[in-house]
DNA sequence: GTCTATAATAGGATAGAC
DNA sequence: GTCTATCCTATTATAGAC
């Protein structure tokens, strides 16, 4: 359900990453116990320590696969290129998809925000996750820079665009049962999932977009 | 720093609850221990359980009262009169303002999300919040109801719009380090404050509201 | 690479003196 | 209302057999 790429090799690995994953998601780093994990796994605890040297090794690790993904489809779409907007709007449409085609992307990046004070930032696979994001928001404000010097866009703060729409898809899907109690309907239900796109990509292109093409999609 | 109205009424009870809020705020539920927040209060571990019995039972009373500022602002908002798009700046200012002004705020409301696996929701605390909760929300799909049908506001999806002043104003202000990288400046300074406001309120004003009045303040 | 056993600690919660 | 002492469980992590 969460392995991408290479999935044959290193299968345990991958497999108390999948399982790490789902229960960091929905408990947090402090509210999941390895025992756990090693449970859904099905291997004893101390064989979890042959993987990973810490807990928190195992929790940068989960971040950084999911940041690995989002970053190598978004910087897919950058490549297909198209104008500023286009671009701005094929990111939509992958973010989109892929928070809802993983349950547990939102919630462990949202709570990723907030586990900073956990996490010492010194483990590589932690560097690897901050520089992964630190290109992903550089490629996301070029975007919109690029948006708005060509007239595009509205002279709008960058930074605080960025925020909104961070807040519009990754807190949208990480709200769960609040989420779906506020839409009516599951949050990952198909439907919703679609209209959250239009609803988005409206809100953006008479928000944000002064050349009003009609073409929302 | 928390405190409210009540002041001088039970003071071991509201320092423990304005310690608990902030160690809540910045380590969450499963994080943050009762020995450490009562070591902040200047009390024995044992001493809070003679003011709450559990520690699910202190966490809901932190968010409970966070909710009730919230809710009696937010009423006294709508109280104010005038039209729905009135109202609804009128909404997007006193939230503004009460996040921006209790730094606490935004992550215990947006970690309350995540942790409902660990609480039961059968404490009195936690149905007193929720029934705040469903108020609120109620009372901002009513309002979005009434400018959609004066046609002051497109026909958007009330539950999708709800979500996304959500992501605006309370993912925001709890992005922390990561928010102020992304922003260049700490969010919760003056400035970027007011630009947070402003640039809320204008992408509404040209993504919402189909009458374009040009008083985006 | 996985297991059992164990260390060492921290967690929430209770009892009872003052 | 606060304290000390204590209980019991769960925690992360290590050692060493297989």
């Amino acid at each position: 359900m969460a392995a991408t790429a290479a999935k044959s090799r290193q299968p345990s690995r991958d497999k108390i990453l999948d399982c790490a994953e789902n229960l960091f998601a929905r408990r947090g780093f402090a509210g999941t116990g390895l025992a756990e994990v090693a449970e859904h796994v099905g291997l004893g605890k101390s064989s979890l320590f042959h993987h990973f040297r810490s807990k928190a090794e195992l929790y940068a690790a989960v971040v950084a696969r999911i940041l690995g993904v989002i970053e190598e489809r978004l910087m897919r779409a950058l490549a297909a290129g198209g104008t500023a907007v286009d671009r701005l709007d094929r990111w939509i449409d992958v973010l989109v998809d892929l928070l809802a085609a993983h349950r547990t992307y939102a919630r462990i990046l949202l709570r990723s925000l907030f586990e900073d004070d956990e996490l010492t930032g010194e483990l590589p696979e932690e560097r690897e996750a901050n520089e992964i994001i630190r290109r992903i928001v550089a490629a996301g404000a070029a975007l919109l820079k690029e948006g708005i010097d060509s007239g595009a866009i509205r002279p709008v703060s960058v930074g605080h665009t960025i925020q909104t729409l961070i807040g519009a898809t990754v807190y949208h899907f990480a709200s769960g049962d609040f989420g779906d109690e506020i839409i009516g309907r599951p949050v990952f239900s198909a439907s919703e999932v679609r209209r959250r796109r239009d609803e988005l990509k409206a809100l953006i292109h008479r928000g944000l977009v002064t050349s009003q093409t009609g073409e929302t999609r």
